[in-house]
DNA sequence: GTAGTAACAAAAGTCAAGAATTGTCACTTG
DNA sequence: CAAGTGACAATTCTTGACTTTTGTTACTAC
């Protein structure tokens, strides 16, 4: 294999870094500020025009780094997302504890961790909400990631002789189907926060059981 | 026991019953126009004024039938519900078919039933929404029946010897949460009548399996 | 005393104007 | 060439006068 040539100075390379860095550091900024105006204002009062107000530049700027208002606010949701999803990603990485133990903490957790978001960030839920509403491919993402760590406990249990599958990946998305009264955005709104997560862990404890046989 | 002495005419009888008769008839005659005028116009272009004027009476003579237009509007959601039920209760009655296979059955017409009028009679379905989302009594009334339906199928799956239960009805809560997903009329909603129903079965079969331990 | 009505106040809905917002584009700047 | 701007059309959002609807009450008729 043949090294490739930089045909390019040192100055040029680091404007192009820069350059690089700061698109994406106003690109946070505007993230941020949008979350700010989001959580002050709510989803109704808040447009780009605000935000670029907010961080005094022109609203045409604002499109430069995001090519409309949803793709902003889905930037939004998916950060929001991300924050949810990080504490369970660390439970599918926790290879020392049992699977069938993992997946009621994972289901669990979820719950606990959707709950904690839409009662103490309503105005950041209301986005997600919106957005989950126009079925858009960041919630299908979302969808996508939590049965990918759910089929990885599956297949953990699986190794370990728990249990006999046919597709970890089906019966993850049976699992996320039979919580989806606890996690579910359309759901956790509905009862605000009335529902008790020990019926959860019953339900949990009836579907690991029925995954042995 | 000392008979009751009736103390009045037959004529007096008589006009007591067509009057409670009378009652009854224009009641289902409101009842039937508010049904026709949310099929043609929608829940939001239907109001009171309009059922009277369909029916060329007064508008406040609807009031002497139904105390608010919420309260018009929940009994149409209760025969809604009470349509829905029909062929639940069916299968809850059918006591020489397996508690199990009944248990399935059961969860399984509920999907269809609900899938059926959501697409089939989508402007009724919007009132039964709206009024779930105001947390009404109907909707209460309408989980204890559906949890005391699945919980005497469980009881009868108790009685054969098929599974130990310590709380029926709080199993049959269960398995109505565990189902949600596709029953829900929040879920039902999102994915207009696009899941798989045989997703349904296999959650039920692992949660059937799981009750069996 | 039940079915029904007419008249009324309060709340909610309608609609067209003017205002603000969304999104685009040609333009400047480092 | 990427970050940023001002001017612009198209589209949504207010706003406030006006209309309708909701719900009550005092009434008639059987």
């Amino acid at each position: 294999m043949r090294p490739i040539k930089w045909r390019c100075s040192t100055a040029s390379v680091e404007k192009a870094i820069s350059a690089l860095v700061n698109a994406d550091s106003t690109r946070e900024r505007i993230l941020d500020t949008t979350v700010e105006l989001l959580r002050r204002h709510g989803l109704g009062k808040t447009g780009v025009v605000d935000v670029a107000r907010a961080l005094d530049m022109s609203h045409s700027n604002v499109y430069k780094h995001f090519t409309s208002k949803s793709a902003l606010f889905d930037a939004v949701a998916e950060r929001w997302l991300a924050q949810v999803m990080a504490p369970l990603t660390k439970i599918t990485a926790d290879k020392k504890a049992p699977a069938a133990k993992r997946l009621k903490q994972w289901t669990r957790t979820l719950a606990e961790v959707k709950r904690k978001k839409v009662l103490g960030d309503p105005a950041l839920f209301e986005v997600y909400n919106s957005i989950t509403a126009d079925a858009h491919d960041v919630v299908a993402a979302h969808v996508a990631r939590m049965r990918d760590e759910v089929a990885e406990i599956l297949r953990d249990g699986v190794r370990s002789g728990a249990w006999k599958l046919r597709s970890p990946g089906a019966t993850a998305m049976l699992i996320l189907n039979a919580t989806a009264r606890f996690h579910h955005p359309a759901m956790v709104g509905l009862d605000e926060g009335r529902t008790d997560l020990a019926e959860l862990d019953a339900l949990m404890d009836v579907v690991i059981a029925g995954l042995s046989n």
